[in-house]
DNA sequence: GCGATCCTGGCC
DNA sequence: GGCCAGGATCGC
């Protein structure tokens, strides 16, 4: 569900976080697959103060004294709410809940199960199975066009749709964002890296950033589900110029929209504005 | 690169 | 009942 517009307005929304004292870490029998380690989950953050909530990517890192972090990718239906006093039972599907010192608590929701939690021992997220796959940020300030260029070019192949998915190239984008960020640089989704001059990638990465940074201005895009840590809905759909438009025009009227499919999940774009 | 797969729920 | 969904991994 959450991309970096997502993450970056739940983590922005969880800073109450910083300097509370977890008391207990629970996770659910369901909780997802790939959780590794519960028991060191929570050995290495009870009793643990909160010092830091970072974002990389998709990924949120709460760090405690002394180091570690916890390490959350929502997946398409994750759920991430801070509750001072929790006075309602637990939503359905809830799979982790850290209760503080205070009372306060953060929980994780998400039916589908697609959420991930592990452990980061060290701040760089080295060591880290799902950190250290991902490329640099695509918000990162210290990235350069040539940069991106560059890492776009190792990969000849695949289609500028499936090249902003990549989250090894750069971390962030999801359908959503590169879909809108394909169009403000008025580049086909068809297109391959390898038919994409150096000029148009550079374009590209212009847009991505407008596009993301205008996404966090709104605090993200709820379709559906997406909430953040204080239960606020984003108001970033009603500014999509072909997410979900299929059969309409873009929301600024210069074409119409239409819907594909690439490697088995929905495109839109306009064809007479992306080339 | 691409297709299948992991899940549940909402909508037609 | 079938199709779709904001994601990512694995195997060919």
């Amino acid at each position: 569900m959450p991309e970096l517009p997502e993450v970056e307005t739940i983590r922005r929304s969880l800073q109450t976080l910083i300097g509370r004292r977890c008391k207990n870490l629970w996770l659910s029998d369901l909780a997802p697959v790939e959780t590794t380690r519960p028991l060191q989950l929570r050995q290495r953050l009870e009793g643990r103060t909160v010092a830091a909530i970072e974002r990389r990517g998709k990924y949120l890192l709460l760090t405690v004294d002394g180091g570690a972090s916890l390490v959350i990718h929502l997946g398409m239906s994750g759920r991430l709410l801070f509750r001072q006093k929790p006075e309602s039972p637990h939503a359905k599907h809830t799979h982790m809940v850290i209760t503080f010192e205070d009372q306060g608590e953060l929980s994780l929701t998400d039916a589908r199960r697609f959420s991930t939690f592990s452990l980061a021992d060290d701040p760089s997220g080295r060591g880290n199975l799902f950190l250290q796959r991902l490329g640099p940020d695509a918000l990162d300030p210290s990235l350069t066009p040539e940069q991106f260029c560059e890492r776009a070019r190792r990969h000849p192949g695949l289609s500028l749709k499936n090249l902003l998915l990549n989250q090894s190239v750069i971390a962030g984008l999801g359908n959503i964002y590169a879909c809108e960020a394909l169009y403000t640089a008025a580049l086909s989704p068809k297109r391959r890296v390898r038919r994409t001059n150096t000029a148009e990638l550079q374009g590209l990465f212009r847009a991505i950033g407008i596009i993301l940074q205008r996404g966090i201005q709104h605090g993200g895009t709820t379709l559906r589900d997406y909430i953040d840590g204080r239960g606020n809905r984003g108001k970033m759909k009603d500014f999509l110029q072909v997410y979900g438009r299929d059969g309409m025009t873009t929301l600024d009227g210069r074409g119409r929209v239409k819907r594909i499919v690439q490697t088995q999940r929905s495109t839109w774009f306009s064809p007479e504005v992306q080339r």
